[in-house]
DNA sequence: AATGAATGAGGTTTCATTCAT
DNA sequence: GATGAATGAAACCTCATTCAT
């Protein structure tokens, strides 16, 4: 916010730099609240210049999310691909988007903001990050269960209605965790974890009995 | 949003009129999108009047919400109090929660609606609404821990960090429900609560064993 | 122009105010040229009654040019309905034409702004009324003609043809006649039928051999 | 409009790669709705190099009109020259208008759009052209005419009118033609000249009984 | 000979809100 | 108890034009 240096920058360097302070602004205070007019002076430019660079309020806007949910998707990915057994890739998705938002909140607040308008690209865009984030968690819950299972319409479905209630479950945690403060991210991580992991592993397994694959080994 | 009639109506049942088109229009197309211009020529009325009435337009909204949002808790509050035993309260108030949205999807829109502007008054309204299903969720949640649990501020934070998590996940699956409404809002409260009662009875009784509390195995 | 009485004005007449103000300012300046901040500071009210009133600045210019437009074309109706001789409804109509201009300088401007934006209603607002003009031209050329003429394809060309070139010199002669003003509108007009009306004529009775009038004397 | 080479030229040659360029994009979409960035991203050079070169966009526009009004005027200058009786000039320079205007429209174009800003240097140069063609116009009349009238200044007043009236004439159909095409240009000449021609020849010769020329009643 | 970066100034439009009756 | 008239403030966006290299 403090209003960089009067240089002339390469319109690289430019873009960069307008790009990290009307990231800042739209996570501080949400898209709508932000105006061209700030984000320029922010940048310490006219406001041309970013309509030159970027088109309009929500192209920028956009390429600020972009970032974001990039970094925040491969995050996921790469840790989803790392787990050795699939049984993991769940918690581990997890982890990663706890250590993704503690990292930079400010990506998270931009991809997650609501007050972005309703009809326009930005949405479309916004829901596609959701829309990965959502297949994740189908993904980690379908890859548990047995091939006849998968296959059924129903079944999809009703991952598909389970993972939106996670993800939403994690938005909350996570918005929760951003403003309060008072655990790590990585405790709140486990948290969550601990509060759905049972009931996935649950659906993911109807006939296994539960017991075995839920905690304690049998006596 | 038909045009009310246009008789002279006593003040009360004047705002009666106003907050049930105001209400609509908001659980339509949301707080951002609604002008006051468009209310008012909805209940056939001058904004003067309506400015007479409310105030201004965050005020107006929240008069909205109070309604749905006292309704909300009403309803979840009577469900919670009618079990007879406590490790019900959870899924009786899940139940309740869909079935109001079920009811009044209206009433839900306007509570959770994603476009309210992010540092005014309304939403600290919303918030304590927000906060209110949250004690319900924290309050079932430790009702079925013993008394010492209850006692720890750690155990009280990671109460409020769940049932948290729980709501988030309440609200975008209802969401996600009236979105698309592949299935019945009973159905939707029992694919929830399979999701986060298991995890939620673990937290509650760590030291069961958690195969007995989950399901009995087959014998 | 003069900042008109800051007293409050019925809707009905401040419509009217704004259109006789906006219309001069269109007038002497066209389309392009003048801004709704201006015309607002003419009227002596701010721009957002006038959007109010009027919508947006091509609704306003439409209005403007309504008036002119309907005026015009009704003068000139009337004017060639009144012809005893359809003869004679041609030249009932030039005159009628120059009259007008004559009395409603600022009608004529606005009706044949040459500042208007390429693409959009406005233009088809105006091409409405040229297109109006274009028919009596051709309707009276038309009514000369022996009904068998009139069914051909290629005197109707011809004839469209004709009567575009006749309502452009109107226009240009118009146009000088109200820059120079050096000789009355209906010298004006007797000028322009003189100059027209013969070949017209020529045209409407092919059967009068056309080499004496065209050119070449016979030997 | 294809964007040419980037090979380094001179400034001539690179002026006039920028003129062509240029007046495509205003003879296709005129003066007001073409900006410099389209001109210089079309000659793909950048802004200030046509800046360098022209002064500003009023000026670049002035040198597109002028090689087309050169040419024009000296095409229709030509045909005039030609002609063995001055009773034939007025022909020849009609036919020379259409035929200029049937081999480059571009240059017509340009020279006759209406989109122009009406109180600038612009406005003034396209006025000398109209003037030059008003005096070809002007001149094949009076040169028919009895030397005593020619000096009357009621008469050059009406001459000057009936010019104009007859380019007005001649931009219209031109204009019409250029759009639809539902004739040869050459045939658009004839037209044209079956149309004015009788009346201006009446108004050159006022001693022949006007009856001969406009339609001699059946005996 | 030419460029990339940057701007000043202004345009249309929208909205919550109030004045005077 | 209610209205029609009116406004202040600001938002997004565009364009011709120039500076510094």
């Amino acid at each position: 916010m403090a209003s960089p240096s009067r240089t002339r920058l390469s319109r690289e360097d430019r873009m960069e730099q307008t790009l990290d302070t009307a990231h800042s602004l739209f996570a501080e205070r949400g898209y709508a609240a932000v105006t061209m007019d700030e984000i320029a002076a922010a940048v310490g430019v006219t406001k041309p210049l970013i309509y030159n660079y970027f088109g309009n309020k929500e192209s920028l806007y956009i390429a600020c999310m972009e970032r974001s949910g990039d970094a925040l998707v491969e995050a996921i990915s790469l840790a989803v691909a790392d787990a050795a057994d699939p049984s993991q890739a769940f918690e581990r998705g997890v982890r990663a988007f706890f250590s993704f938002i503690d990292t930079d909140r400010a990506a998270w607040a931009v991809l997650f903001d609501e007050t972005l308008p309703h009809g326009g690209e930005v949405i479309e865009r916004v829901s596609y990050y959701r829309s990965q984030l959502l297949d994740f968690v189908a993904a980690s819950t379908l890859s548990r269960m047995p091939a006849k299972a998968r296959q059924s319409e129903s079944v999809r479905t009703e991952v598909e209605a389970v993972a939106t209630a996670v993800i939403g479950a994690a938005e909350a945690m996570g918005r929760w965790w951003l403003a309060g403060g008072s655990m790590t991210a990585s405790e709140a991580a486990e948290l969550l974890i601990s509060t759905v992991e049972p009931g996935l592993l649950a659906r993911s397994a109807p006939n296994t009995p539960k017991a075995v694959t839920e905690g304690d080994p049998p006596a």
